[in-house]
DNA sequence: AAAGATTGAAGATTCAATCTTA
DNA sequence: TAAGATTGAATCTTCAATCTTT
């Protein structure tokens, strides 16, 4: 009997090409970025992160707890990044007034002048290695999967189990 | 003066968006197919695409240099990749007749059966995850993204520097 | 008892150096 | 000299256990 859809480990061709194509795109992606990162600005792709969303906050500052989710670590393996960046004066932990077992994690102005410093090799890299690659309409439509594909995640954060 | 296309770092929202997107969207993915195949089978999705790939070959074996480039991973990273499959008994080392500076990671009978009780798992996650968000017409522009986007990238592997 | 954060121990990965063969 | 593969040292990350506060 003839194979109208060729398939390869019971995915089919361009369902394999979908997703290892996506892990591909997103290693090869990540690994440039971070190694222009660090190369440029001695920054790695996830402390870039973790300051870029310090700095996308009002006050500069965010809780441990919710640094950890929006960069994907483990609330102790966020612990060991901070302790790192707490060391070359990029942050700052401050103790939380409202609730005692808290800790924020707070951008400090050496922190803001290397993530401002860093951006334009971040901009650059995803411009070059996604963003010129896709047509607007493209764009749009991978914001929209990934929005579905997010969305329909249950939460893995250490959060909600 | 207004702002029509809204900005955020340098970057456009939308173009945020799709970049911010594909980080979250693997980081859960990849970790949830990790989860999965590791709680169900003891296999890590690196040691799954492994034996996965070693299976798809002729003779169930790969030269360790081609394994490390297609999975993504440093000479040494492999080297030790091996050494655990190995140790496991899923895979071989075969030394490599036409040049023996070189040795083939050959896929055992033990690592076929492996492989084969793990595809489930792994097509069951990566359509629950990917594949049933997104349509036809969505799954063949991710493909065809993929191509232009690791088409672009200039060889990053051990190989061609 | 549950949540935020940290610590110790262990695993996975990489870089630089080394060994063998081409 | 260069290439394939491995090893030692170091880094990054996680899990389980712990401490403090709610």
């Amino acid at each position: 009997m003839a194979t109208t859809t060729p398939r390869s480990e019971g995915l089919r061709v361009d369902e394999l090409a979908a997703w290892r194509g996506l892990l591909r795109a997103h290693a090869l992606l990540s690994k440039r970025l971070d190694a222009a990162l660090e190369t440029e600005h001695g920054l790695a792709l996830t402390s870039f992160e973790v300051l870029d969303l310090l700095g996308a906050e009002g006050e500069h500052r965010m809780r441990m707890c919710d640094v950890a989710v929006s960069v994907g670590l483990s609330r102790s393996g966020l612990t060991r990044l901070v302790d790192r960046l707490e060391r070359e004066g990029l942050v700052e932990r401050v103790s939380c007034p409202s609730d005692a077992r808290g800790a924020f994690a707070a951008l400090t102005a050496t922190g803001r002048a290397r993530l401002e410093a860093a951006r334009p090799t971040h901009v650059d890299a995803v411009r070059a290695g996604l963003l010129e690659h896709v047509t607007p309409d493209e764009l749009a439509l991978l914001a929209s999967v990934w929005e579905r594909v997010v969305e329909a995640a249950p939460c893995t954060s250490p959060r909600c189990d």
